[in-house]
DNA sequence: AAGAAGTCCTGGGCGC
DNA sequence: TGCGCCCAGGACTTCT
């Protein structure tokens, strides 16, 4: 489950290593992970990468000719750089979680870089995909994204804005939509509603100023601090040279149902909302506003 | 028109 | 040990 965090995570990692590499070969095991027109991808032969950037949970690398090759990892992809010895990049030191063995039965794509190195795309759910586009489509391609909570100019009044579209929706379904904010999945997600004391259920026109600053606060927050983790690994998830994330230690609720409440012992909760499983504590996540509270004004 | 539900896909965990 | 069932979830499509 590749969030904001982890698809950031990749392209600090690739970057250094892709930058000003030409592609000289794409093997593709699995036609149906291009999207758009399949045959297209064959242009990508002695393209060279000028650039390594990421919109939500969307990987863009950039080309000199002028086309972006966009890829989306969804719940199990992979984007893993080996060099030309075949080994992970290292730097000397182990990887803990790094022996990938690649190629391996979930490679569904291998692009050959002109230095010897290769770049493999793994998935072992085959639902990610790859699309190529030129820079110029971009802008508008991503207008039917939300604003990127990382940036400066995710201020509070961007973000209120947002969610006032969304006033008779549950909490979490909203920070789940990519058009409201950009780059939550799941696992944020139930991060951001516990570390504001938030129920998933609870309605956003029920929600006071303080909480919705509450909530805002914490999605900058716990992104940065999961970024600086290197992202979260629960079983698929690596980074562009193989290694796990460190996040998952630092989880409060996602993945811990049964267990206590860090902050008062209450065992976290895992309810079915909607068709995703939702981890929270019943105690100290309040499904009515609090009394003293106003409702939000739009 | 917003919101809910169905769809894709496979490895792993569970009960028996 | 083995079989079958169910679950995980991002984002798109289809339905109400």
């Amino acid at each position: 489950m590749p969030e904001l965090p982890e698809v950031e995570t990749v392209r600090r990692t690739l970057r250094p290593v892709l930058l000003g590499r030409r592609f000289e070969k794409v093997e593709v095991r699995l036609p149906k992970l291009i999207r758009g027109s399949p045959l297209e991808i064959v242009k990508l032969n002695h393209d060279r990468i000028c650039g390594l950037e990421r919109r939500a949970k969307i990987l863009i690398i950039r080309l000199e000719s002028g086309r972006s090759l966009l890829i989306h990892l969804k719940m199990t992809g992979q984007l893993i750089h080996v060099q030309r010895d075949g080994k992970l990049l290292t730097g000397g030191h182990p990887i803990p979680g790094g022996e990938v063995g690649l190629p391996n039965r979930t490679t569904q794509a291998i692009f050959h870089l002109d230095d010897g190195s290769a770049l493999f795309f793994n998935d072992v759910r085959k639902f990610a995909y790859l699309r190529l586009h030129h820079h110029r489509e971009l802008q508008a391609l991503f207008t039917l994204l939300g604003p990127e909570p990382l940036l400066p100019s995710f201020t509070f009044a961007v973000f209120r804005s947002a969610v006032a579209r969304r006033l008779k929706s549950q909490t979490k379904d909203v920070l789940l939509d990519q058009s409201v904010i950009a780059g939550l999945g799941n696992i944020y997600a139930d991060e951001v509603n516990f570390a504001a004391r938030i129920h998933p259920r609870r309605l956003v026109r029920s929600l006071s100023e303080e909480e919705l600053r509450a909530i805002y606060g914490a999605i900058k927050r716990i992104l940065r601090f999961a970024v600086q983790k290197r992202g979260t690994t629960f079983r698929h998830f690596r980074d562009g040279r193989g290694a796990q994330g460190g996040m998952r230690a630092y989880l409060k609720v996602y993945g811990r149902s049964g267990q206590p409440c860090v902050r008062c012992k209450t065992l976290i909760v895992r309810e079915k909302l909607g068709s995703r499983s939702a981890h929270y504590c019943p105690r100290c996540q309040t499904l009515t506003k609090p009394k003293w509270a106003g409702t939000l004004s739009v």
